[in-house]
DNA sequence: TGAATTTAATTAACATGTTTAGCAAAATGA
DNA sequence: TCATTTTGCTAAACATGTTAATTAAATTCA
């Protein structure tokens, strides 16, 4: 052990970003075979699973902000893996839809996605897998309002 | 309870993703007084608490990557809150070491961004809030090698 | 020694992150 | 009703993330 070295484990936003790059780094590496990003799988993934919805909800649940999602959902369209259409109630939303190729893309990776999240589960182990996430959630509870 | 939202809280991903934002993003609002964004702070701590160093260094203490950290290097330069050098031994190497007017950037920020951290720290209690660091660690230690 | 390899850093190209501004449609309220 | 405000989305500008290619210097080794 090397004391003097500077130790970044212990602080809290290098760790949650080289935790991230671990996580994402292989999931990235076998996307890119599909020519998708880990974006672009976000929200293909959410719009598979919870059915069409407008955009402000995708970037909700895909942790995204609006502007980056603009360009995300041009590019699905320009590569037809989403179809979009204009809210016939409110003309300021749009219906965002995965379309047959997106949900082919999506299957053809699933069962390799699921395997590099097991992994990730199998190393730490189911109890401290949960663990890690009810913190991650309990950190998210933070008021910003009283910043 | 609405149990028929999707559930993106159980998604190790997404709760990086929120965890993240949640920590990074009051830290990002201060900083931006000082015109600096959170990239450039992570650079000039390192630089500050370890010492002139080269950039493959500072990549990996920052969690950068070097074309990132190449283009932040030339905005910190430029800013003059930093100075750089080429290495006297190994000529292909650098030496970037902190300026005063980096060093009087970090003093001028310290206290905020320690106590925005505490409050990180706070919310959680200290014990879950090493236990997040724990964790984190240990999913970092996933040999890449066995993908 | 000298060709081949490795290392440190940069550049280029494309995608996303982030903030601010802008536009159009819808909701609000006097 | 109509001016005001709010909401949903897009555009623009700049910074970073990410991968691949490139350059120069150092290292390896036949």
């Amino acid at each position: 052990m090397n004391d003097s070295l500077p130790s970044t484990s212990r602080s809290l936003p290098i760790a949650l970003l080289r935790a991230r790059e671990r996580v994402m780094g292989p999931i990235r590496a076998m996307l890119s075979e599909s020519d998708v990003t880990e974006q672009q799988w976000r929200v293909l993934r959410v719009l598979e699973e919870a059915g069409p919805m407008e955009p402000t909800r995708i970037a909700d649940l895909a942790c995204l902000l609006l502007p980056s999602l603009t360009r995300i959902l041009q590019k699905l369209e320009e590569k037809q893996l989403i179809h979009r259409e204009r809210d016939k109630v409110d003309r300021r939303k749009q219906v965002v839809r995965i379309s047959e190729t997106g949900s082919a893309l999506i299957a053809a990776n699933w069962e390799a996605s699921v395997a590099l999240m097991d992994r990730v589960r199998d190393h730490m182990g189911a109890e401290q897998y949960e663990s890690l996430l009810d913190l991650l959630n309990e950190l998210d509870q933070i008021d910003d309002s009283t910043a």
